[in-house]
DNA sequence: GAAATTCTGTCACTCACTGACAACTGTCGT
DNA sequence: ACGACAGTTGTCAGTGAGTGACAGAATTTC
């Protein structure tokens, strides 16, 4: 028995060690930048072997987006619970700005945006992470339309277009010069995106 | 003086290099996998050292997606070359159904498909270099819009969307278990797309 | 043919990443 | 408290990608 509610020392030891790592990486990450930085650094400044770092991340781009991660998890399911009926990318847009607004109070999310639209490795890193989440997000996209995703192919396609368009997508507004609330700037992309595809606009 | 309209031998032997150390990675990634084959085993199928492939190619991804960059430089040349006044979505339809057409003759098209689908760090790759090429298209998106990408941020905001749902549209579109020629995949797949964003329809 | 270019191979190195094994550290039953 | 057990860690050794430096070979130019 045992555990008063918390868990075990070995859980929480773990926790640590692993907020230590992600904390340490992005810091390094962010002074020296990401290709710069080696994992022998990364694992020094935690005083952990740089064998440990392996046994926590599968690559050094793994440890620069796990904080990704969580987000696209977030996003995901915002998506699932935006009313039914919405068109599906007016969906996806209530959804993306919904959870970039609650995270663009922490520094370390902005300072990843840039911190990927600066690195090339990381920036496509993080569209393969996506694409391993691919099923997922057609699932969540056939249930909208109301088709299965086995059988119509329509969202799989709609599905890996978001998922490619949604973080490129803020990128570019910002590479254009734009400065605001990350979740302004993904609410603006949407609606550009929405317009741009058709232009000029085949009806009305 | 001399060249009586060919090359010298250096050209000449500098692109059979080229070309072998493509063929050999090529046949190399379609028998024992991508990630499977060692720069060595290239290297050494075509008798040169490891050392001169990095002379050829940046990296083992470079000599995959060889082929493909030609492709995508056909793709906007088609783009550029689509009549003015047509939507942005429909234009570069256009242009890539007629390249896929165009290259879907040689097998080494099909199989360099498979690869890239099969193996995410070729796919991620070939993301990474489309990204490269960002301001080119937005050049063009640009164009066609008729506005200054250099003021509005619309085009690089296309242009991002295009470059990576092309590609993973059709991939998609097989991984759905349709098989046909290319060419037809990536005309349905543009279909969908523009369909399937606004589904259910907010207009019409 | 000699000199200047340009390619190429060899060597030595860094860094990401992995398997194997031994030492260590919490965990649990008694 | 103690020992068996399981999970965690460090060390070691190794593979493969990718790079800089230098010397020698091939090509081009004069």
């Amino acid at each position: 028995m045992v555990n008063g509610g918390t868990d075990g020392l070995r859980e929480r030891k773990k926790r640590r060690t692993r907020e230590a790592l992600i904390d340490a990486a992005h810091t390094l990450f962010c002074e020296k930048g990401f290709e710069a930085t080696t994992i022998d650094e990364i694992a020094e400044a935690v005083e952990v072997s740089p064998r440990t770092f392996f046994r926590y991340f599968t690559s050094k781009e793994d440890v620069a987006l796990s904080l990704a991660d969580e987000q696209i998890t977030a996003v995901l399911e915002a998506f699932a619970g935006q009313p039914a009926g919405l068109p599906v990318l007016t969906a996806m847009r209530a959804a993306a700005v919904g959870v970039v607004r609650a995270y663009e109070a922490e520094a370390r999310f902005g300072s990843l945006q840039r911190l990927i639209s600066v690195s090339p490795a990381l920036a496509a890193a993080r569209v393969e992470r996506g694409a391993a989440r691919l099923d997922e997000v057609a699932r969540l996209v056939g249930a909208r339309m109301g088709v299965d995703p086995a059988a119509d192919p329509r969202p799989h396609l709609v599905a890996s277009v978001l998922l490619c368009a949604v973080q490129p997508a803020v990128v570019a507004w910002r590479a254009a010069g734009r400065e605001a609330p990350e979740s302004e700037l993904t609410g603006q992309a949407f609606d550009l995106l929405a317009a741009g595809l058709d232009y000029p606009a085949a009806s009305g």
